[in-house]
DNA sequence: AATCGGGCCAACCGCTACCCA
DNA sequence: CTGGGTAGCGGTTGGCCCGAT
């Protein structure tokens, strides 16, 4: 665990790059590729340490990076998956091919941090900042199921992400320029070796069954704590009579995810039970694109599509001009929203709008990797 | 025109995970 | 198994830019 001796060498240059030390980079990378960075500098006449060059490299010159603004939709796709990682940047610049961990982070503190703030949004938890108006008995433990299926989707994208990034480093650096290929490889490679594919993602896909479901019953949670897909998806109710839980029940021979991992239309293995309403098991097709499982539902909860729409208003609503106090209830101090609906619906709405968002998000990554 | 202050971003620093002998 | 070396990550900083005064 030696700390590198890097950069404090006398004589090695720091500060901003010059051109020509860009040029000269460049030109020995596009023609050796990097290989050691620790080697690099001497063997490409900089006066610079490898760390640094690699800096310049992944941040700057690499030619698969995009540069200026952020468009609406990668800025969605940051806060969707940072609530998922957190200051996971890496992780989250995966998902955005082309854009560097750096810049994102970059954004994200300058700008996205500071809008969420305005919204009344807590950026750390990406929940609201009077949270009093979610803890309304069952709503407090569907948060609190909510954070616990985000940690392990969280979990699940840094697997991936770490795949993706091993993908890379088999690829020779001219070869990177679309890392579309890498994110299919990893998620073929995740699917096919990691043994426990997607089921994440089915336990997300279920997860909107319950927030859908859970409108049915009367204000009543549908599911009680759901524990963890590998301590053997069973949830016990808190307080409640029925349990509920996600039940693996085999599919494809090879036990993997492969088609779940592309969103094509295999079957998948996992379905969402009551155990006092056994009949009514619901399995939990991949085909999930906003559209409620639950034959009980009565589609009144549709997130997806519509949500992207209410979730940019809320974004450029907050961002322009004519933001909306949302903690306070705005400036006429009204607990109404313009459309007249309670404020505290409003918060609940967009709390599971926002989930369900990530949860899409999540969704169609898996189905599309290269988002842009 | 000069000064100030805030925003922004490239680059650095320090830590840690990983690899390999 | 251990320890040294390296790459990569996330936090922080320094300096440039630009608008306000």
């Amino acid at each position: 665990m030696g700390r590198s001796p890097c950069c404090d060498k006398v004589g090695l240059k720091k500060g901003p790059w010059t051109p020509e030390e860009d040029q000269k980079l460049l030109a020995y990378i596009e023609e050796h590729g990097h290989g050691s960075w620790r080697a690099l500098p001497s063997k490409a006449g900089l006066q610079r340490c490898g760390k640094s060059c690699r800096l310049r490299w992944t941040n700057y010159l690499r030619p698969d990076i995009k540069r200026g603004k952020f468009s609406l939709q990668e800025e969605q796709t940051i806060i969707q998956l940072h609530a998922l990682l957190g200051n996971r940047w890496s992780a989250i610049a995966t998902h955005l091919p082309k854009r560097t961990d750096n810049e994102i982070k970059n954004y994200w503190n300058t700008h996205l941090k500071k809008r969420l703030t305005k919204m009344g949004i807590d950026p750390v938890s990406h929940k609201p900042k009077n949270d009093t108006l979610l803890c309304t008995d069952g709503q407090s433990k569907s948060v609190a199921n909510l954070s616990h299926m985000a940690q392990w989707e969280s979990a699940r994208l840094e697997a991936e992400a770490r795949l993706v990034k091993q993908s890379k480093l088999r690829c020779p650096v001219e070869k990177q320029v679309g890392s579309v290929d890498a994110s299919m490889a990893s998620v073929k490679l995740l699917a096919t070796t990691a043994g426990e594919p997607t089921r994440c993602l089915d336990i997300l896909k279920a997860w909107d069954r319950v927030w859908g479901g859970k409108q049915n019953d009367d204000g009543v949670n549908g599911i009680g704590d759901i524990e963890s897909p590998t301590s053997t998806l069973s949830t016990t109710g808190v307080g409640e009579s029925s349990t509920n839980f996600f039940e693996f029940v085999g599919g494809n021979s090879s036990g993997s995810c492969d088609d779940g991992a592309t969103g094509e239309d295999g079957e998948e293995e996992w379905e969402y039970k009551d155990e006092n309403d056994m009949e009514n098991s619901i399995p939990l097709t991949s085909g999930f694109s906003g559209v409620t499982m639950a034959s009980d539902n009565n589609n009144e909860h549709v997130p997806g599509g519509n949500f992207l729409e209410s979730f940019t208003d809320l974004l450029l609503s907050s961002s322009g001009g004519g933001h909306r106090n949302l903690q306070s209830g705005g400036d006429s101090g009204n607990d109404l929203e313009p459309n007249g609906v309670n404020n505290s619906n409003y918060y609940e709405d967009n709390s599971k709008n926002y989930w369900n968002n990530i949860l899409n998000l999540v969704n169609s990554s898996m189905q599309d990797p290269p988002l842009f």
